[in-house]
DNA sequence: CGGTCTTCGTTCGCTATCGGACCGACACCA
DNA sequence: TGGTGTCGGTCCGATAGCGAACGAAGACCG
């Protein structure tokens, strides 16, 4: 069995492990395509594995019985899925959508909680990141109440735009951002063109490209920004802020857990 | 110094300890009054202590650096705030203001990380109230982005009914939750005369007497009950249902909708 | 008891967004 | 190259909620 190379992986949780820490995980972990619109985890289900994101994006997604569904959070090669596990909770209350495709470190969750009980260095480092989505959903939760879909939309694109190679256009579609965000499709067309008409992004059929970031801060009126400043805070590097893309940097993780 | 005696402590997490676990916390809990309104934690401030809730209510909340405002979630008996310690983090990124006054074991986070490090069996269940706090986050993201005035306010009078004696009115102005749930102070005059129209509440002054638990879940649109549900599942007891003896009797909410 | 402050009720015009529908444009496949 | 399905642009009337203002009723205090 072929061994990974720490220094060949994105997943910034993955990358920033001690070595010896990597080591002991890294005969569990199996590199695994992320099908898009594929469910990684479903509301009561079992959560048997976890995922480690090297490319493409994860959406965690409050969903109803009935079918309604929003966007809570959006984890890429920062994160990890899911974070309940770190709590201790196997069982789901929360979806997770893959909504970008790209590839992922899975591993068991058994094996997981084997090696993280004996090595906490692990467990501290994973439970920053818990943090930091935690922090996430609760502003998204402001930006749902107080933001209008134009500014909501600038913050889900720059969100987005962190987490794919920052010259790569974001792939998705209105009726699926609509989804997202959920408001109605034909509102994302009208704020697309706003955000378009302003200069901040180009759009074509099913793609945009992100022209000037700094204006989509603007728009998005504070609802972007401060849970990727925590994210920076907690991690390290330049999250959020990357120029040419995924400029993993490592830091320490030895800040007291217990 | 006197003892204090596990049974007579109404604080979920720390009546559900197993006793020795409660010894190691004991030396350590200070019984504090939650004056109303103060701060607990403030955004960017450094987490010095952990409150158990005994008796009141505190907010959540996500808050800009402009003053705006709004709460995620919201911790009473059944909780702890900041759960941010628990994943190893001591600078907050979330506000947490006491909306309801009451008391609350106090806990410097020196003491309980020590105590923790030693008792594992602590940190665990601890960790498990951060997850259903991550969850009722989530949904109040769902809510607040597709939820009317009418509908969040029903959630958020059950949340708060959940949280005091049962017979007990809920004590809060217009004024108060139009902050909260970031909605005009007249929207929410305008959505408390239809839940009282509707027979939900009776309201005076400062002051909504819950009437009739299971109309305001049917009004929440399924906006209320799942973090709720997913407490019990993983506590056990009778959250979120008729306590001791109440006149207000209801179903388990999630019958409503599956 | 009267003054003062807080809280609540109500109004106005205005804006964002909804729900639904229709159609054209593009993309892909045979 | 034409057919077919997906995607985006646009329009309609309807509505929830906004921002601001004003006044009345309850609560508190000297």
């Amino acid at each position: 069995m072929s061994v990974i190379n720490q220094s060949a992986i994105r997943n910034n949780l993955l990358a920033g492990l001690a070595a010896d820490d990597f080591l002991a995980l890294e005969p569990y972990l199996k590199l695994v395509p992320l099908e898009l619109r594929s469910h990684l985890v479903v509301t009561e289900g079992v959560i048997d594995h976890v995922w480690f994101v090297e490319t493409g994006i994860v959406s965690v997604i409050t969903a109803m019985p009935d079918g309604r569904q929003i966007e809570a959070g959006i984890v890429g090669y920062e994160g990890m899925v899911d974070v309940a596990v770190l709590n201790g909770v196997y069982r789901a209350s929360l979806d997770a959508h893959v909504q970008s495709g790209g590839t992922a470190y899975r591993i068991a969750v058994n094996d997981l909680a084997r090696v993280m009980e004996q090595r906490l260095s692990i467990r501290v480092r994973l439970a920053l990141f818990a943090q930091t989505l935690y922090v996430q959903v609760a502003h998204t939760a402001f930006a749902n109440a107080t933001n209008t879909i134009e500014e909501r939309l600038a913050r889900w694109l720059l969100m987005a735009n962190d987490r794919v190679s920052a010259d790569a256009a974001v792939v998705m579609t209105h009726e699926f951002l609509s989804i997202m965000l959920g408001v109605r499709r034909s509102g994302v067309t009208v704020g697309m063109q706003a955000l378009a008409a302003d200069g901040a992004i180009r759009a074509s059929r099913g793609r945009v490209a992100i022209i000037n970031r700094e204006r989509l801060i603007q728009i998005s009126r504070g609802s972007y920004g401060p849970p990727e400043t925590e994210y920076r805070r907690l991690f390290g590097g330049s999250f959020g802020r990357s120029v040419n893309g995924s400029a993993v940097e490592r830091v320490d993780s030895s800040s007291s857990f217990a």
